[in-house]
DNA sequence: CACAATTCAATTGTGCACAACTCATCTACG
DNA sequence: CGTAGATGAGTTGTGCACAATTGAATTGTG
């Protein structure tokens, strides 16, 4: 007779658990400019280039628009993007920075730091876990 | 001037994309057991062993009862649990296996076999980032 | 050109995740 | 003993995350 697996054995589990943590970690910070984790990172994408429709938020995001219409919203209620149909192709909607929300990229610098601060690895462990990260993350993708 | 952060340098969110990488593995996989993956890491830990109240469950598995409390109800309405006041401590709320809860252990003995093949990770590199993301958790949660 | 198939965004419904709160029970201290 | 503080579970409200669906716009094909 086998044993059941265990939960502390389980990679699986602690990626979930070190995702919860680092969103935990983010939380305080990112109050600070009015935002949660998933519109720090829809705002990083548009801090590179913007405009970017809802499909290409998606696509880089790995998110649906079930996810980002209702995100983008929030973030437009608070003055930080504006959407606008896309004159060439109606079906697409840009996004695109207001003044406050391009603004708000100077107040964001200090994030990065913030987290490093909190991970405790040393930049070779960092480097290690995120080649193995993006390895996986492809694997897994791969097989659906 | 700084440049902002670029999305794809950042392993936090190799992170949470691994995360829900692998959530999207298991959808299928536990969905033949009709189960979620947080409901699934419940029925691991009760597996384990019953009865767990439900702070004992919430203490394994890094969840709160705003999160726990509606979700044992579901497995109730499954009929896999059933919930009933500790009679030492009428506080507390023990949770206990049915039957059916048991017997499911048995068809849930292969899913870590199904994620493993879909990592496609070495032993060595899967026992590096199990370790590291230990590591980085625990970093993480004291930081708070 | 016509129209079938596809693409894109939004909506609906379900289920986590967590903060803030309520209420009951228990513990400790005066 | 009696009550102040704590603990445990549940509820409410907000915000992801994703499946499934809708409806408009575009593309591809005959």
């Amino acid at each position: 007779m086998s044993d059941a697996p265990r939960l502390r054995h389980q990679v699986c589990f602690a990626l979930y658990s070190a995702s919860k943590a680092a969103t935990a970690v983010y939380r305080p910070v990112l109050e600070d400019l009015g935002l949660t984790y998933p519109q720090y990172l829809v705002m990083l994408v548009l801090w590179e280039q913007e405009p970017r429709s809802v499909r290409d938020l998606g696509a880089e995001l790995g998110l649906d628009s079930g996810t980002l219409s209702p995100l983008l919203k929030r973030l437009e209620a608070l003055g930080l993007v504006e959407r606008r149909r896309s004159a060439e192709d109606e079906r697409r909607v840009d996004v695109v920075l207001t003044g406050a929300g391009t603004a708000l990229s100077d107040r964001a610098q200090a994030v990065p730091q913030r987290l490093a601060d909190a991970a405790g690895l040393s930049a070779d462990e960092i480097e290690q876990l995120h080649a193995t990260l993006g390895k996986l993350t492809a694997a897994l993708n791969n097989s659906l």
